[in-house]
DNA sequence: CGCAGGCCCTGGTAGC
DNA sequence: TGCTACCAGGGCCTGC
């Protein structure tokens, strides 16, 4: 599940690989891939050949590519999707979305999306920041980032810690197993009212998120030799060495309590029993 | 306006 | 063995 580590790895692979060539054609192989193109999947790969991609983007967990026309490509792999470099004569795999080819011959881009939650859209004039994606605040790697500022929104929540977290257009790049990762470095249960946060709380809670994505940046970052960008964890070479997601029932990192798994919106949250006590008036 | 919950997807796996 | 049920979950949308 890419959140912003893995975002921002794929980001670095395809500035590498793709800066400064030119499209040459483009082939939508399932609509749902650019269902927020609202102009349609023909009107999508006919604008593109004979652009120049001139600078790989993020901001949170999308993406874009910026054009020579001062237009973009918006990216948002969701929880499968992959962005491949591929030499033209490996053949497609069965979640093959959107392939792009380059007028120097060279390997093509391919949107590899099995559960089809992520897609592409065409931004017209959003080579610098589409505007289709200026609600999503900074991530705590934008120079735009503010953390006094995210301190005192995150204050004025009136909900849930995790939720907080999770709200993309508070601070950006947060899922769910980040967030998780963060709260127990926090010692803080998800359900904690975030009106409860002190100033010093948060900023230390703000300072966590930071940190442990930077550390999973650094160990997902690293080899981009190959002509490969990938965003599983299956590949190998994203080593994430979680303190409790995915952990239910092994020992906290911390004391040896079993961490614990409860439901929330609709998904799992980890965290440990001892260290990271349940509110006695828990928020959503 | 702020917040909460539903929905979209499909491969893998657990359970019967 | 073959079926069903459930799980993974980010972001948009709707409704309160």
């Amino acid at each position: 599940m890419p959140e912003l580590p893995e975002v921002e790895t794929v980001r670095r692979g395809l500035a590498r690989w793709v800066t400064g060539r030119q499209i040459d054609t483009v082939e939508v192989l399932h609509p749902r891939a650019v269902r927020r193109h609202v102009a349609g999947a023909a009107d999508f790969a006919a604008a593109l050949p004979g652009r120049t991609v001139t600078d790989v983007h993020r901001r949170g967990k999308y993406l874009w590519l910026a054009l020579d026309s001062d237009d973009a490509v918006i990216g948002h792999l969701g929880m499968s999707g992959q962005m491949l470099l591929t030499d033209a004569s490996v053949p497609p795999g069965p979640h093959l979305r959107v392939r792009f080819t380059f007028t120097d011959g060279g390997p093509e881009l391919r949107f590899v999306d099995q559960r089809t939650f992520g897609g592409l859209s065409l931004s017209p004039g959003g080579a610098l920041l589409p505007p289709e994606i200026a609600h999503i605040a900074p991530d705590p790697f934008d120079p735009g980032y503010d953390p006094e500022f995210v301190v005192t929104a995150l204050r004025k929540r009136r909900t849930g810690v995790k939720r907080a977290l999770l709200d993309q257009t508070l601070i950006s790049g947060v899922g769910n197993i980040y967030a998780d990762e963060s709260l127990w470095r926090a010692k803080l249960h998800g359900a904690r009212a975030s009106t409860e946060l002190t100033r010093p709380g948060a900023r230390r809670l703000l300072g966590h998120v930071t940190d442990v994505m930077a550390e999973a940046l650094g160990h997902g970052g690293t080899s981009f030799d190959a002509l490969y960008v990938n965003v599983n964890g299956e590949s190998g070479y994203f080593d994430r060495s979680l303190a409790v997601y995915g952990r239910e029932g092994l020992p906290c990192k911390r004391c040896g309590t079993p961490i614990r798994r409860e439901s929330f919106m609709n998904r799992s949250s980890y965290s440990c029993p001892r260290c990271q006590p349940r509110p006695r008036r828990p928020s959503p």
